[in-house]
DNA sequence: CGCAATTTTATTGTGCACAATGTGTTATTG
DNA sequence: CAATAACACATTGTGCACAATAAAATTGCG
């Protein structure tokens, strides 16, 4: 009946993707109950916990969102006691998000947790790498395709 | 000065997840404006596709999704005039979610779509489909670590 | 049969994503 | 130097995800 095949669901490359980053976030979701944040606000730490402080624009670029995303999410953090958010003197457009004390110290609860997110996986460490780095490659694809 | 060394966000495997699922879906968001519906719209589509009808419980166990998210989507088809929502004559909890003719048509959409999401991923079919495979047993893993 | 447990769907509330738009600031250009 | 463009961030509106709860129907067990 149907004109032309079309692959179930479960044998497409994009549900794959899409099911398995929310397993990867569902998992993430218990190990980060804890401390109180999301997925999202934890990625957001990762980069400050590297860079210490940074731009909303830096953050943008890194984690690949828009300020309609960054901004109530950093708002939240902020709330939270975990960021501080001040306009940069030399450029007023700008505004810095740094680190407090309180974020700082969960810094040491994130090797446990990556540990864990990996562990979960199944896979062993090298079989991980190249998996992730197949992933980026298709993703840096699909992205530069415009 | 740091306690342990933390991977930066571009090597872990969440994130590269992450970051892939969103570019497919911005891919996906592209090639679905003609059609009015989006990725998850479009999901619960190709399920209805190939089954013709679907319960409202089949769709969620199907694409691992709830009644919070499905109930308002298939609400928003229904506005579209994509599907129907009747209730069982058989168990009245039911709700049975059908195509209509409209809908039917676009299915000659739906294996161009799907070409043109592979070929934005520049992989060959063969290694799209063995790295989908991977995807997809790390995904199970991750679920069923509870 | 009667009633508690289960099932199915809907609703409410929170937090992303993302497009579109607005606002103030800095850079550029004629 | 004034007009204009570009930039950084915020806001608004829509649509997922998902937890928690509620409501109605069915099932199962005594």
């Amino acid at each position: 009946m149907p004109d032309t095949a079309i692959r179930p669901l479960e044998e497409q490359i994009c549900f794959a993707l899409y099911s398995a980053s929310r397993s990867i976030t569902g998992r993430y979701r218990e190990l980060l109950a804890p401390l109180g944040v999301t997925y999202p606000q934890y990625l957001v730490l990762l980069v400050l916990w590297e860079t210490g402080t940074s731009t909303v624009r830096e953050l943008g670029d890194r984690l690949e969102l828009d300020s309609g995303t960054l901004s109530p999410l950093l708002k939240r953090l902020q709330a939270l006691g975990l960021v501080t958010r001040t306009r940069s003197t030399l450029d007023e457009r700008v505004v810095e998000i740094s680190l407090t004390p309180a974020a700082s110290d969960m810094r040491n609860e994130a090797p446990r947790i990556a540990e864990q997110i990996c562990a979960s996986t199944g896979f062993a460490l090298g079989d991980l790498a190249k998996l992730q780095q197949q992933i980026v490659t298709l993703a840096t694809q699909v992205r530069e395709f415009a």
